[in-house]
DNA sequence: ACATTAAGTGATT
DNA sequence: AATCACTTAATGT
């Protein structure tokens, strides 16, 4: 059987669809960009891509060509210290948030110093690069959200760095299970106690002892690869 | 039933 | 609090 070859349909370049589907996820979950002509840009050039769990979205080394808007799941975002192959872990991005280090990666055409992996299946909508430059002068409050998010992740970032230099293991075990079932908007984690270890750079003994006096107190209940809040 | 992986324990530094 | 050297428990094949 003989298959008709498709020719590519040529595409006038100022009728681009828009994805009434992106207009429809930025109302929902970025609101502060308001400007109707800036939601209408976003779903123009904007691509959805979703990730399954556990999926690196972006790896060390890469070029980062494209911004994240979050709109579904929960992504993970670490940093990697060269020499000891150990991780640190910065933030997890949740929906309604960007990734800040992506637009100063963006803007100054580096590389990713990061990892990105989806925590939960997650749902972003992809900015081109190119773009996140034009708007910055075009449209305010895309200028206001990109200041913000990097303001309030600085401040998040303050806050892990005096968890770490100041608060012992045990709180900082128990802020960093607040922050996983605050992500994925459930009190059951699934993850075993070498993952939390790697995430705070303990040993898997110590987070497993900890976890222990957490579950006698009767904060938590363990299963194998399940903690559940209480 | 057996192998593999996760979690628990105690001793040592 | 880390590391070691186990043991025990849960799961996959």
């Amino acid at each position: 059987m003989s298959i008709p070859i498709k020719t590519v349909v040529p595409r006038q370049i100022d009728t681009i669809k828009m994805n009434p589907e992106i207009i429809s996820l930025v109302k929902e979950y970025f609101t502060e960009l308001s400007e109707p002509s800036l939601q209408e840009e976003i779903a123009k050039v904007g691509v959805i891509r979703e990730f399954k769990e556990g999926e690196i979205i972006m790896n060390f080394g890469s070029f980062v060509t494209a911004v994240p808007l979050v709109v579904k799941g929960s992504i993970k975002v670490v940093r990697e210290e060269e020499e000891d192959n150990k991780e640190v872990l910065l933030y997890f991005l949740n929906a309604g948030e960007t990734c800040s280090m992506s637009f100063s990666c963006c803007m100054m055409d580096k590389r990713s110093d990061i990892r990105t992996t989806a925590e939960d299946d997650s749902k972003i909508i992809a900015i081109p690069i190119k773009h996140v430059n034009d708007w910055m002068s075009k449209y305010p409050s895309w200028r206001n959200f990109v200041m913000r998010s990097y303001d309030s992740r600085m401040q998040e970032l303050v806050k892990t760095l005096d968890s770490i230099a100041f608060k012992k293991m045990d709180e900082r075990l128990w802020e960093y299970l607040l922050k996983r079932s605050k992500a994925h908007h459930s009190n059951i984690i699934h993850s075993t106690h070498q993952t939390i270890a790697n995430d705070l750079n303990a040993s898997r003994e110590a987070i497993s002892r900890l976890l222990k006096q957490l579950e006698k107190k009767g904060a938590i209940s363990l299963e194998r690869n399940k903690i559940v809040l209480l």
